[in-house]
DNA sequence: CTGTTAGCGCTTTCAA
DNA sequence: TTGAAAGCGCTAACAG
């Protein structure tokens, strides 16, 4: 019922008989004003409770103090823990968070960052929906995408590679030979280099893994793990642990025990990943880092790219071959 | 590298010899253009691709068609898929989506609450943070308060009463009749309604549960399975899902199998509720229902308030107490 | 030190 | 049917 129609600047210069500008230089501790006078602004100002107007600021110094962030599909359990991550680095810099969530679609991804922009964002950080590109210099405001390092543009990543290759020595040195991955979508590049780092270990082993390629969800992880022959593998290695929960629920149902018969590897260590039965053995982005070069990218401190090193999460769903399993079994 | 300098309604008013406010009603059919000029500058606005400054357009106007949305803790799982839920109600409105995070502090809240009318959101969309009331009479926009039925200037919200009391009665009909509750934050009227609806039934059955307070976490669930001794109980009733898979966890360390042992039950149908193992007997919100009306709230096309009906959804936790567990146990 | 002036890009009377 | 003019609330020159 309070009447809060919002005071302006114009009010407090009125009942101080000053004008709006040195209401103004006094508030921000700008161009000179005297320390009695700033005062008694200051005072008058929150007598009246009186909140600078973003919009009249923003339009009158094109900026905003907003950072647009557009993920793929906000459904997909790592991006709200990204979001996070965005949103605390960014609430450092005194800047708001406008998200967008392309649904998987670059035509929604496109309009979204046409929306944003009329919006007034000062910067935008996309990760890039599958299989498209963002170009930068099509874009009227800095654009950090987040990725992987053989995105074009990239500005921070993971180092997806690098976080393949610990999983296939991890493997390899508990002694499996015959690798299935769970390769992901054919067409990103985040599971692909996963997938790269992971081959390139096991080849120089002399190992060829076998290669499934499938939609990163839950689902098409319960799919895989109900059609594949896991028999004929000693460890599976997955692209993401949602697709690495969905093939460990399959293949219990059909008798294959982890890491008994087949020991099983993730990637992203979400919260799912302590919680499902075994634990997850996977790997772990730094977030945190992630974001925060993202925004300081966006903020102009710097303009190199970078890819951060991941972490090798080892829990109970990995184990060595056991002898029962490659040859004298006979569980019922 | 392109100068993409946005072009204004000035510089189309300009190149056609007309004024800049029969751009502006052309571009937006208001007042009566003819169809002819209409046309023609249509035509140079998306030569020259003209897009609307929401900025300018916001300060004319007082409407910046932005609703803020402020959760307790985005880090919790429930929030991001309600969030996703508001993203999808509020885009079909045109309207986009300022996201804010009070960190389960009350200060915080206050604080984000001013920062987001100070950006110029229409309204505000807030899901309080526990022990907290937000009085939008005190706030200069429209608010949604939501929470549950009896959180003062609800708007929107799930029955919790009635999901606690289906909860309660599954778990009679299956025949239990030593209950353990698992209660959620003293303060968290979410879950006080939850844990009502529990007993209110348990008791009229002349049964009276055993409550437990602690927070809604996943690790409060493990410490709380690590001390609580459990052969006392038939069955189990957490007032989060978090809750109740920690504690399934920890249980089961202890040698209690779920459901043979222990029937159990969560609360919000989160995405783990599935693929922890047993799948756990819980109760779905209809989140989209309730964004949905939170939307028409704000957007002043109801002024009612309304409580949404809540989904039973049984799996494999929940089972008749067994009469090994009741009597001649004597697992070691 | 402080005030005046001139807009940012748009919408909205009100006249022509 | 169109145009001129007046701002929304703020900040950035430039004067005084």
């Amino acid at each position: 019922m309070s009447e809060t129609r919002p005071s302006s600047i114009r009010q407090i210069a009125d009942r101080l008989g000053v004008s709006t500008a040195t209401v103004s230089n006094a508030l921000r501790g700008k161009g000179r004003v005297s320390p009695a006078l700033t005062e008694q602004i200051r005072a008058e100002a929150d007598r009246l409770s009186y909140v600078p107007d973003h919009t009249a600021r923003a339009l009158r110094t094109g900026k905003s103090n907003t950072v647009g962030l557009l993920v793929p599909n906000i459904g997909q359990p790592l991006f709200p823990t990204f979001a996070q991550a965005i949103e605390r680095a960014a609430k450092q810099r005194g800047l708001a968070v406008l998200i967008g969530d392309s649904q998987g679609d670059p035509q929604q991804q496109d309009f979204e960052i046409r929306n944003m922009i009329a919006r007034g964002v000062d910067a935008l950080i996309v990760i890039p929906t599958r299989g498209t590109t963002v170009m930068p210099e099509s874009v009227a405001v800095p654009v950090a995408v987040i990725d992987s390092a053989v995105t074009g543009g990239n500005v921070a990543a993971s180092d997806h590679r690098e976080g393949g290759r610990k999983i296939a020595q991890h493997l390899l040195a508990l002694g499996h030979d015959k690798l299935l991955v769970l390769a992901g979508p054919e067409n990103a590049l985040v599971a692909s280099e996963r997938v790269g780092g992971i081959c390139e270990i096991f080849r120089s082993a002399g190992i060829e893994p076998t290669l499934t390629h499938s939609d990163a969800t839950f689902e098409a992880g319960c799919a895989l793990g109900r059609e594949l022959d896991v028999t004929r593998f000693t460890a599976c290695a997955a692209a993401y642990d949602a697709l690495a929960i969905g093939f460990a629920l399959a293949v219990r149902e059909r008798g294959c025990r982890i890491p008994a018969d087949l020991s099983l590897t993730g990637f992203d260590d979400l919260m799912w990943a302590q919680i499902v039965s075994p634990p997850l053995t996977t790997v772990r982005q730094d977030l945190e880092a992630v974001a925060v070069h993202a925004l300081s990218f966006v903020a102009g401190e710097t303009s190199t790219s970078r890819i951060f090193p991941t972490e090798l999460v080892v829990r109970q769903s990995t184990a060595r071959p056991s002898a029962i399993a490659q040859g004298d079994t006979n569980a019922e």
